[in-house]
RNA sequence: GUUCACGUAGCUCAGUUGGAUAGAGUGUUGCCCUCCGAAGGCAAAGGUCACGAGUUCGACUCUCGUCGUGAACACCA
């Protein structure tokens, strides 16, 4: 908002001057300068047969003569080749942080148009405990669904399990080959058991070509609606499902759907007679599949398979149908699916066909695609067995690698310690950018110090603890010195952050902009002595700073779905 | 082979439609417990932004090429 205000005074100068154009004002690089900076003469410059600096010296006169000058600016100057440097002024600054703790929701813009986001990003497969790999769109999923509601809008999460593919075909082949003399009702097996028996099947599978069709029939039938199947199917997922959900229930991640793959099976005949009279559907190889090429595709993008040859469906069946469901019941405005990047391509296909099919629009869809977690050879991570690391494994591991670092962190209740290993582990993930592979360090992930969760976390229960309950009058314009002054002005950041998380769908913009403010808030305190402080004034615009920070803090902590501990 | 992503300090990473002197954490060295738990603060040191061209007043950022890493390329998800 201030922002904008700086940017029509601005432009208002440039007009007058003869300049027509929206200038980009940008926080400072240089700020031993000034606060804020716009760069636009050079294309003046250009556009007007100018010189940068003598444009830039008439928009700094301009401004100048202002009658109410002061109100926004301390003081304005262009230096060098043509960059306008702004300082603000105290007034300028003081009455923005104001609206900030005074205005409701920190006085931020609220959407045109509150849209709805279906957000897809759970994708577990059931027929093994989750791992690491179910780490990041679980975190990056969360974050950004706080983030979009928070930005006014709607949303819808899904948890999307992997319930009815080939995979479980697979460990219902491996269930009736290891209970073979038990009949069907009495067959009992755990979580140990799908663990144990999944991988093997699964690397069986690529070696037996035989095995692999077999179980593909199994697929096809279990889906067909084949009842030992289905008995053994609804068996997998009580199994699973719970262990899943307790896992999600620990990361603070929370779903308004559980469906999975199977949900949409009962829509897929109608979509499929729905696509066959719009005459999308072709025959290839005995497969039923959609053309999605353009003809200004640098790669031949395959088509996108429908039906597989025995008539089975697959992952890009079900992801059509959900859109095509989803349509109908919710008409949302946006569909995200947060999966790594590996299937790009599939979800290029999927929105293709879409798109063709009259669904969703192609621009609707969107893949928030992010990289996998590596091991230190640049491999998906592994054990030093070569088996997947469990998620449960890693934040058991972190927790006790937590504990071990001060004898009293023992004595801390059991869910100020889980929020811990939590703040932990999403902020060492979420201040990553999305688009990298990203190595899988344990100390990293056991570190408190530095850029962590927990020095977020300590920052708040302090400044907290000074300042909780007490009671301040309004802030005066007032700035107290250079710790007041940069804790005000990144105060006013927070929107920014928060529009630019939400437009790119990356909360790391948001952890980023936390740690920064930490960062301020850490020097403010640590120069400015509230207990000292005499002038009853200053003190009050010290606790109401400090106040505003707290709760600007909580909250996007909560945006990264952090929780805050009682006590570190 | 084709296409995509990535390559920034010893290590792990930021870098907002192209802007001035490229920033953090960690590690190393040296200081600091004054309301608050030092899980903190300050300072020093650390860089040919993989390499080479091009576009531009200006390139870590855009284009092309080279090298390196990872990934995708229909009946797996």
């Amino acid at each position: 908002m201030y922002l904008e205000e700086l940017q029509k005074i601005v432009k208002e100068v440039m007009h007058s001057l003869g300049y027509e154009t929206t200038p980009r004002i940008i926080l400072s690089n240089r700020p031993d300068l000034g606060d804020y900076q716009c760069d636009d003469c050079f294309k003046l410059a250009k556009l007007y047969h100018e010189s940068p600096i003598s444009l830039g010296n008439k928009i700094v006169d301009s401004l100048k003569k202002m009658d109410d000058f002061g109100n926004y600016f301390k003081d304005v100057s262009v230096v060098n080749p043509g960059f306008i440097n702004f300082t603000l002024s105290d007034k300028f600054i003081s009455k923005y942080v104001r609206l900030m703790k005074d205005v409701d929701h920190f006085n931020l813009k609220k959407p045109e148009k509150k849209e709805l986001f279906y957000l897809d990003y759970g994708g577990a497969n059931i027929a093994k405990p989750l791992h690491v790999g179910h780490l990041r769109p679980a975190i990056i999923g969360e974050s950004l669904k706080r983030i979009i509601k928070f930005m006014g809008h709607n949303t819808l999460a899904d948890a999307h399990l992997g319930d009815f593919g080939l995979q479980i075909g697979e460990v219902i082949y491996a269930i009736l080959r290891d209970f073979k003399d038990v009949p069907v009702d009495e067959i009992k097996f755990d979580l140990a058991y799908l663990d144990k028996v999944y991988p093997e099947m699964s690397k069986a599978c690529k070696e037996d070509e035989n095995l692999q069709i077999t179980c593909q029939n199994i697929t096809k039938d279990l889906q067909d609606g084949n009842e030992t199947y289905q008995k053994l199917w609804k068996q997998i997922c009580e199994v699973s499902i719970e262990d899943v959900k307790k896992l999600y229930s620990y990361l603070g991640v929370d779903f308004d759907f559980w469906y999975g793959e199977s949900e949409c099976f009962p829509v897929i005949p109608e979509m499929k007679e729905v696509l066959k009279k719009k005459g999308l559907v072709r025959e290839s190889e005995g497969a039923l599949v959609i053309d999605v090429k353009k003809d200004d595709d640098k790669i031949e993008v395959p088509p996108f398979l429908l039906e597989k040859s025995n008539g089975a469906s697959l992952y890009s069946t079900t992801d059509l149908a959900c859109i095509y469901e989803r349509n109908e019941r919710f008409h949302p405005d946006h569909i995200l699916y947060v999966a790594d990047m590996r299937q790009h391509l599939h979800f290029e296909q999927v929105f293709r066909a879409s798109d063709k099919a009259g669904f969703s629009p192609y621009e609707d869809l969107e893949h928030i695609g992010f990289g996998t977690i590596n091991g230190k050879d640049g491999k998906p991570f592994k054990t030093r067995s070569g088996e997947t690391v469990k998620l449960n494994d890693l934040l058991q591991e972190v927790k006790e690698v937590f504990l071990s670092l001060k004898e009293t962190n023992k004595d801390m209740s059991e869910i100020d310690k889980d929020k811990i290993v939590n703040a932990i582990v999403k902020f060492a993930d979420l201040q990553n950018s999305l688009d990298k592979n990203y190595i899988f360090d344990s100390e990293k992930f056991a570190s408190v110090v530095g850029k962590t969760g927990p020095y977020l976390l300590y920052t708040y229960l302090r400044i907290n603890k000074m300042v909780n309950g007490l009671e301040v009058d309004n802030l005066s314009d007032t700035v107290h010195d250079i710790y007041d002054r940069n804790l005000r002005l990144k105060l006013l950041e927070m929107e920014s952050s928060l529009t630019h998380a939400f437009e790119e769908r990356r909360p790391h913009y948001i952890a980023d902009y936390l740690y920064d403010l930490a960062v301020v808030t850490n020097n403010f305190y640590q120069n400015n002595n509230l207990a000292k402080t005499t002038d009853a004034g200053q003190k009050n615009d010290y606790v109401y700073v400090l106040q505003l920070t707290s709760k600007v803090i909580k909250t996007l902590l909560d945006l990264l779905a952090i929780d805050i501990p009682s006590v570190m």
